[in-house]
DNA sequence: AATGAATGAGCCTTCATTCAT
DNA sequence: TATGAATGAAGGCTCATTCAT
C-alpha cells in the first residue's frame, strides 16, 4: 500500500518536472505558464503547490536534477591505467553521447543559464574519489597534470564547451569524425612533450 | 529645427531599443515588462507603440540590429596577402575583441536564440566581395581552401564557437594567451601540410 | 454538498451574465468595462475568464439566451379552434406583455443588433408542431392563410415590429387600448373578406 | 482668399463628421476610435480638437445634424388643400423615401439612440408655420384633428415607426405596395367617420 | 493528496486628448 | 490651422498562487 502511494506521489512529482522541462524546451521560459504544466502533467493547479513551493522551485529542482545527471556518467569506462590520450578521448566522447541522449535536459540548462537565473554553486556535487583522481590527472602541467598551461576556463571551453555545442547540432557525428575531433582537441590542450 | 526633431525622434526610438537590450540582458526575456522599458527609456507607455507595433517587434528589430553589427567588423585589418595562419589569428582575435566590446548585445542574441524565438534567416547579410574572398580561402582543403576536412559545423564550432564563449568569460584574456589559443585552434583546423 | 457547489457555480455564471445585461442596457456596449461587470457581479476580474473565454463570449451567450427566451412564450393560451381574429389579438398581446416583462433583455437585443454584432442565424430555433401550425394559418391569403398579400416583411413589421416598439414605450398601455390597437393592426393585415 | 480658407475649414469639419458617421455605421459606437476618424477624414489627430471639443461633441453634432435633416423634407409637396388621406399618404411616402436616401444617417441615429446616449430634447426644432399647421391638422380627433384617439405614442409608432423600419429593409417597396401599406396605416389611425 | 474555483496584481496594448512646433 | 509625438489612464486578459472542500 505504502509503496504504491509513494510511487504515485513520486510519479506525479516527476510528471510535473517533466512537463516543465518539455514546456520550457519547446516554448521557452516565458510562455511556460503553470496552467500548461498542470495540463500536461495531469496534476491539478492546486497539488503542484503540494510538491513545490513555487514555480521557481520547480525550475531550481529541475536545474539541480539536470546538473546531477550531467555529472554522473562522464567517467564510464575510464580507468586510471589508460593512456592519457585515450582516456581523454573516451571521456570526451562520453560527453558527446551523453549530451545527445539528454538533449532536452541540456537545452533546459542552456535556457536556465542564459535566461539569467541565479545559478547557485552546486552544493551536492562533491566529487567522489574516482572523479577527484581523474581531475588530479587532467589538470595543468604546472600543477603536475597532463594538460598544458592555458587558463582553466580556456581548457574548459576547448574541451567540454566544444563537445557540448557539437552535441546540440542536428547532425550526429560519426564515430570516426568524433575521434578525429577529439584528437585535435587533445592536441590543443595536452601538455607539451 | 528639423534636425532636432528627427534627432529626438531617433534618440527616443533608440532609447527604447537600448532599454530593452539592457533589461533583457539583466533580467531575461521573462521579466522584461513594457512598464520597465518605459521607465528606463524615458518613453511613456504609449509612445512606445508609436515607434513599434508590439513588444515582439522591438525584439525583432533589436535582433536584426545586433546581427547586422556582428557581421560588420570581423575582417578589419585583414588582407589577402597575409599568411594564412596570421590571417586566421587576426580574424579570430577580431572576433574575440568584437564580442567583448559588444557583450550585452551578444548576450541578447544568446537569449533570443535559446529562448526559441523564430530566427528568420538573415536576409540583409549578403557578403561583400572581400568577405566572399575570405570565405573562399578559409574553407575545406578538398574544396581548395586552407582548412582541413572536418565537417563545417565542427570547424565553425572550433573557431567561432570557441571564441564566442571565451569572450563571454568574465576575465579578459591577455594578448599573449589569446594568441596562444588562436594558434592551438589553428592547428586544429588547418589543412595538413 | 455537490448541489451547493454547482449552485454557487451556476449562480456566479449567471451573476456575470446578469451584470453584463444590466450594464449594457444602462450604459451601452461602449462603457461596459469588465471591471464594472466584475464589481456588479461580485466575481473577481479573474474568475470571469473561468466561465467565459472572452468578453465577446459573454455577449454571445447572453444573446443566445435572450433569443431563446423570446421564442418561448408567444403562443400561450392559443388554440387552433379560436377565431382567427381573436387568436391574432391574443398572440399579439402575448407579445406585448412578453416584451414588457423582459424589457431589459429586449433592450440588450436591440443594442446587440444595432451595434452591428454578427448575428448568426439562430440554429436552435426549430419551430415545434404547434408553432408550425400557427404559422401555416397566419400566412398570406394566396398561400392559404388568413392574412392579406402584403409582402412578408411588411406584415412582420406591422405586427411584431409595432408591438415590439410599443412595448418599449415607458407608459404601459391599458388592456382596452391594447385591444384597440390589436384590432387596428388586424384590420391592416387580415385577408379581405 | 477668405472664402477659400473658410471653405477648406468647412470641408474639413465635414470630413470629420462624415468619417465618424461612416465608421459608426460600419463598426458600431464601440470600435470607432479617433485615430480611425483621423485617418478616414484626412484630418490629423490634433486638428480634430480644433473643430470639436471632444469625441462626444462630434457625436452630438452629428446627431443634431441628422435630426435636422430628418425634420426637413417630410412636407415636400404637401399643401393644406389636399384631402387628408392623400396628404397622409404623401407625407408617409416622403418619409419612406427620405429614410431610404439617408440610410446611413438613419442607422447612425438608431445606434445613437439605442446605445443610450443622452438625447437632449432637440432645441433647434422649432417647427415653422407650415409644420405647425400640419401638426394641428394631424392630431387626435378629440383635439380637433383628423386622427383617432389612440395615444400619441401609438399613433407615432403606427405611422413613423412603421415607415422607418420598412425603409431599413433591404428590399425597396414598389410604389404600389407602398401606397397599399400607407392606406392600411391610414385606416388604422384615421378618425372614425 | 487532490481539486479547481477564486483572487488580484500585473501584463500588453489602446485611445482620447494635449502640446510643442 | 495643422501636425503628430507624447501622455497616462483605462481596457481586456493572464497567471502564479491560495483556499474551501
Amino acid at each position: 500500500m505504502k509503496s504504491v502511494r509513494s510511487k504515485a506521489k513520486t510519479s506525479k512529482r516527476d510528471a510535473i518536472l517533466n512537463a516543465m522541462l518539455d514546456v520550457v524546451v519547446e516554448r521557452g521560459f516565458h510562455e511556460a505558464p503553470m496552467s500548461l504544466i498542470s495540463e500536461r502533467s495531469g496534476a491539478s493547479a492546486g497539488v503542484i503547490y503540494h510538491y513545490f513551493a513555487s514555480k521557481e522551485e520547480i525550475f531550481q529542482t529541475l536545474y539541480e536534477r539536470v546538473l546531477a545527471l550531467k555529472r554522473a556518467s562522464l567517467l564510464e569506462g575510464y580507468s586510471p591505467d589508460m593512456d592519457a590520450k585515450e582516456a581523454f578521448i573516451l571521456v570526451w566522447a562520453n560527453g558527446y553521447h551523453y549530451h545527445r541522449r539528454h538533449l532536452r535536459a541540456m537545452r533546459f540548462l542552456d535556457q536556465y543559464e542564459t535566461a539569467g537565473f541565479v545559478c547557485r554553486p552546486d552544493k551536492d556535487s562533491r566529487p567522489n574519489k574516482r572523479q577527484m583522481a581523474f581531475e588530479r590527472r587532467f589538470r595543468n602541467q604546472s600543477k603536475g597534470g597532463v594538460l598544458n598551461d592555458l587558463p582553466p576556463e580556456v581548457i574548459q571551453d576547448l574541451t567540454f564547451g566544444v563537445v557540448a555545442r557539437l552535441a546540440r547540432q542536428p547532425r550526429k557525428l560519426s564515430a570516426g569524425t568524433l575521434r578525429k575531433v577529439a584528437e585535435k582537441v587533445w592536441e590543443a590542450v595536452r601538455a607539451a612533450d
